[in-house]
DNA sequence: GCGCTTGGGTTCTTCGCGCGAACTCAGCTA
DNA sequence: TAGCTGAGTTCGCGCGAAGAACCCAAGCGC
């Protein structure tokens, strides 16, 4: 059976991205794992326009990667944060081999804007494909095989 | 310094995104990840429309994602096919991360679509966040810091 | 009490771009 | 000679991102 013949839109690639590829959501997750929870830290930094992020954050907390919480500092009155939740947290592989693969080939003469250690050891940190026995796996030593909630593309729900 | 200062489109993740980011783009690299390498077979398996798949290839190529190589098997006409260049194949541990993510997050009750494993090993290759020293790092582990080409966001060049 | 400011949005208009369908064009085949 | 196919290009439509203006509730200075 040929992989070439799976339908594409049950691929989780495909339903990934359906959620993750909207416009500014991995920058909004960037800005998350960066530390910022707040709509117009978010706003400001990005330069995204307002509307257009009320309406993602609306969507990513519909989807579960932010959750809003209201709060509030002493003497101020209420305000919403965001953070992320644990399905939010699982993106940071993405988000980590994004910047490295820009960090490799797209930095040009500048250098590397942002360092990412390992806490304590402090070694740099890079996202690599590992497999279960342990090993650091190579992008040609990779073999796909149909899972079992694979599906034919004449066979697909929609 | 607070690493929230920095000039979010100097960022390597922004920067991977003005080119991976556009509608389509990883979709067509997993095309190509699974051996697609001809117009009208990407254009079938994605069901994007003709127009918006000549300009992503197009721009693929000018980012040096793809290579366009005329080819013709026997008693055939000359046609085109787009294969990965290295610069493409350093995208996969993306693919893979995302395509993880939606395996853990999004399949439901029907199980995972495809399966990816070690070439000889057997076992199900993850993408994970390793540091040089060699461990596993967890997302929670990671320490950001300031590299050579940071900017702050005054002195940000555009 | 009264306006000012601030955070967190909503509404409106414009404009770019993704979409589907139709058209093109070159080379192979009947 | 006509038809088919791969690889696009052209065209009109409609969605949705951008930007600017507007809204509103809570604190704060006076």
């Amino acid at each position: 059976m040929d992989l070439r013949q799976y339908d594409s839109a049950t691929c989780s690639v495909a339903r990934a991205l359906d959620i993750v590829g909207q416009p500014w959501v991995l920058l909004v997750l960037r800005e998350a794992f960066y530390g910022l929870r707040r709509f117009s830290d978010i706003q400001d930094h990005l330069g995204v326009s307002r509307s257009v992020l009320a309406s993602r954050l609306e969507a990513m907390v519909r989807e579960d990667l932010l959750e809003r919480r209201p709060y509030r500092e002493p003497g101020q009155r209420e305000r919403t944060e965001y953070v992320l939740t644990d399905k939010g947290r699982g993106l940071y592989p993405v988000i980590v081999a994004l910047r490295q693969w820009g960090d490799e080939h797209l930095t040009g003469d500048a250098g590397v804007p942002v360092h990412t250690e390992h806490e304590g050891c402090g070694a740099t940190v890079r996202a690599a494909l590992v497999c279960d026995a342990g090993h650091v796996v190579g992008v040609d030593e990779v073999e796909r095989r149909p899972g079992p909630g694979h599906r034919l593309r004449a066979t697909a729900a929609h």
